[in-house]
DNA sequence: GCGACAG
DNA sequence: ATCTTGTCGC
């Protein structure tokens, strides 16, 4: 077997993991749409320093209240990972951590912001829907460049957006969170829907390309690391 | 066979 | 993601 989770035990060909996310991509739910008032956010990052053929990943959940942004809480995890980076598999390389990451929190987000793809991805089980079916909450994948799928051009302004199609199918929307800066590609990840994906993430962009809570997710860990490597 | 390719 | 210096534009 070529690749395998940092447990021993199993054994991963691309085949048996690509089986196991057309598996599991069955249980992502779209319609049930989230319909309540978000009070509480969550984002997600992970961050790696190399060591050799294992990297040291750096998971971090910042949890803010919707709209001020005062952070709530803040968790993280770090874990030794030989999975490799293969795309359409980065859920298997960061979903471990990720979770152990999660295992730590006290407070309970309404919603999640996830550094990825939801279902814009080969078979539509990017690491926010993986991550979102594993926990059962609502969850939107925010990748900050395309991983599968095609659009037009969109408008330079903020909040200009153009779906992002897979042959006749949308699969999520480019948006564009800030003015002249490379747009964002927004899909769906569990119990949500395309629409307010992204209208969802547009809400919580200020004056930077990234949303707030995946900002702060991002400065969090890169921090971290930093203090972790120097111990 | 040749490109494309989240983080 | 990470490696890396200066540099162009709002």
């Amino acid at each position: 077997m070529l690749y395998q989770f940092s447990s021993e035990e199993d054994n991963f060909s691309y085949h048996n993991a690509a089986e196991l996310q057309k598996q599991l991509a069955e249980k992502v739910r779209l319609n049930d749409f989230y319909d309540q008032d978000i009070r509480i956010i969550a984002g997600t990052d992970v961050s790696y320093s190399r060591n050799g053929k294992y990297s040291t990943a750096v998971a971090g959940i910042i949890i803010m209240k919707y709209g001020s942004w005062e952070v709530i809480e803040a968790v993280y995890a770090v874990k030794e990972i030989s999975f490799p980076y293969i795309p359409g598999l980065l859920s298997f390389r960061e979903l471990p951590v990720l979770l152990d990451a999660y295992d730590k929190m006290k407070t309970k987000p309404d919603i999640w912001l996830v550094d990825g793809a939801g279902i814009a991805h080969p078979r539509r089980l990017g690491l926010a829907s993986h991550f979102g079916v594993t926990i059962d909450r609502p969850t939107i994948g925010v990748a900050k460049s395309r991983l599968t799928g095609h659009h037009m051009d969109l408008y330079l302004e903020k909040g200009s957006t153009v779906p992002l199609r897979d042959r006749a199918e949308v699969i999520g929307t480019v948006l564009r969170s800030r003015t002249n800066v490379r747009p964002l590609y927004i899909s769906p990840g569990h119990l949500v829907s395309l629409e307010q994906a992204s209208e969802i993430v547009l809400s919580c962009c200020t004056r930077y390309r990234l949303p707030e809570p995946i900002r702060a997710a991002h400065n969090f860990v890169t921090r971290l690391k930093a203090k972790i490597l120097m111990q």
